[in-house]
DNA sequence: CTGAAAGCGCTTACAG
DNA sequence: CTGAAAGCGCTTACAG
């Protein structure tokens, strides 16, 4: 493969900078200069460099730039899974926002894996990075203080997304995960519902979720049943899987006394595994059980009954993230400012997955 | 920001091998073959770097490496959009693969424009990663032979994925788009319609699916209507918009007089789009008209009725993708094997949406 | 096994 | 405006 032959010709070899410079008759440190936009050249000098560029289909070297002026205009995106579609929603804002300044974006699936996302978190730190956003997997007192300190208050500016980190005094871009779920659970109650099933899985911002559903209860003096709380996981199935959600939503259905008539279930990949338990059963919607989905989707409109759900505002999430991220690598956020978390509010989406009110 | 004091310890600055170096009491050449793994080195030796490291908490510079390796471990995929299920999964499967060997994957979308396409490989290049995966949004013959392999034909190992880019002869992973079309196509004649839309976009694999549809046509001495056919975009809307399946979907419907009995999406979203807009109408699936979309998705199964597909494997078209691009990085493929364009067979998925035989 | 030195391809003071 | 030189943080022959 690696043959070399005396004859220069064989081996196509990258140009650099030198071989510029060489046949424009000017210094390498000139061609810099015009092609890099730093300095000043003359036009003489610009117009020869130029033509040599052009004739050797130069191409910069943006590693060796990197080595110098320290930066590699790459952002790291962690996130549980970029198949579930409120995370390529954000993916895809972010990176069309991101490539008009220049950078691009490295994607890293996570599955809710802490192991895994702190093996990004070094690689991604190796690769000297400019930024990070990311929707942490660590779930609540997972890891102590420092350790936390540790891992993502590196010297790379990292963006915290979707769930808050406790105690990590870093900026943080999340919806209001209790709001969303209060309001969801009041309106079922409203509706008349009293046994509400909560689909979640071990992802830290159930927790908050979690208390939300669990206020509206309590402000409604309705008691709280554990059984109707699903926050386990499910052995041998990661999270991320569709099959999630279906036996979660099965185990909790199967018995007609036990059963909920509404459940909330708390991501899109959930509420698709929720809908085809549901259908498997063949249980109807909202008659025998009425549904809010966290996460909006195309589709929610078209089901039969549409979709009613708790919607996040993707679009907002990324660009506010970026912006502050932007800000922070170009020093211009202050670190120890005050408004450090953003949070933004859901939108209750009402179709008719819920039905009307009972009497 | 930079201020530079004359003790060294306000700035903290990063460690690099010289500063093990000089806490191991050895060279840069030695902490560099332990921490490398390269070369060896006495066990004393080792177990001083060891602790150095580990006190420095000391992270190589990936970027210094590349300098001197030629290599970045980073993999480029450039595809029309991550929130379309089908590109999400194989980027998901990429992702998943790549990570294991060590490679990091950046994400581009072009949404179906060339020159974002062009502008990618362009900075791609110039950060000279290792590998290219590419879902091209050039149509054909936009572009000459000679501008095709300039473009294409670079010094980085690249895989051309989803769509073949005709009279390119690089390693090629698609689906068989032309059979897919023709088994759906022949489905829908089987169940006695005549008059069958095809809801497309102006992207390449169209043309093998419109010609596996005209063919089961032909074969079934149906005469072809070119106002069945829309593949020309919608203006103002881009592609990969569900407006866009939407809006044309509703053009090609909304005259009783002309309709088909029978339309077939051409992709997820285009899918979406289409079940929004016959939901608008009032059509009912199957008895006005008939759904054969292109692309599985979760839900499918769950719509009211269950939605008959054409399946593209993502998760093959992913793993035998990576294989070959890690092969062609390693060497180990040979650039002209005889088997470069792979094809793999879709899978008609037949559920409800298609009704049952007309009499 | 180990160190000194060269070099990867740029950028950046420093002189002129 | 321009060139020579140093240096970014590593790896890699080359000696010893």
């Amino acid at each position: 493969m690696k043959k070399k032959h005396d004859s220069e010709k064989i081996e196509k070899k990258e140009y650099t900078i030198r071989d510029v410079a060489l046949l424009a008759g000017v210094s390498p440190a000139t061609v810099g200069r015009v092609i890099g936009g730093y300095g000043s050249a003359s036009k003489k000098a610009t117009q020869a460099v130029l033509e040599a560029t052009e004739k050797l289909n130069y191409f910069p070297n943006a590693i060796a730039q990197s080595m110098k002026k320290k930066n590699t205009y790459t952002i790291g995106l962690i996130i549980a899974n970029i198949c579930n579609p409120y995370f390529s929603s954000i993916a895809r804002a972010m990176e069309e926002s991101l490539v008009k300044h220049g950078y691009h974006v490295i994607i890293c699936n996570t599955d809710e894996d802490l192991e895994r996302e702190i093996s990004y978190m070094k690689t991604l730190y190796e690769k000297r990075i400019d930024g990070i956003m990311i929707a942490s997997a660590l779930k609540d007192s997972e890891k102590s203080k420092a350790e936390i300190d540790r891992i993502y208050k590196g010297p790379i500016p990292t963006i915290i997304i979707d769930r808050e980190i406790p105690g990590l005094d870093l900026p943080t871009v999340t919806s209001d995960n209790f709001g969303g779920a209060y309001e969801a659970t009041s309106h079922f109650i409203r509706l008349g519902h009293q046994r509400i099933g909560v689909i979640g899985t071990t992802i830290s911002t159930l927790s908050h979720r979690v208390e939300g559903y669990k206020k509206a209860l309590q402000d409604n003096h309705i008691p709280f049943d554990e059984f109707l709380i699903a926050n386990k996981g499910v052995e041998n199935i990661k999270a991320g899987d569709v099959r999630e959600g279906y036996d979660t939503t099965k185990k909790m259905l199967e018995d007609p006394q036990l059963r909920p008539t509404a459940i909330l279930t708390l991501n899109s990949l959930l509420t698709n595994g929720a809908l085809l338990a549901i259908d498997e059963l063949g249980l109807k919607i909202p008659d025998d059980i009425a549904v809010i989905g966290w996460d909006d989707f195309d589709l929610a409109p078209v089901l039969k009954p549409p979709l009613t759900v708790v919607k996040q505002s993707t679009y907002n999430i990324a660009s506010i993230a970026t912006n502050r991220l932007l800000s922070l690598i170009n020093g211009l956020e202050n670190g120890s400012s005050e408004e450090k978390k953003v949070v933004l509010a859901t939108q209750l989406v009402i179709r008719e997955s819920c039905g009307i009110k009972k009497v």
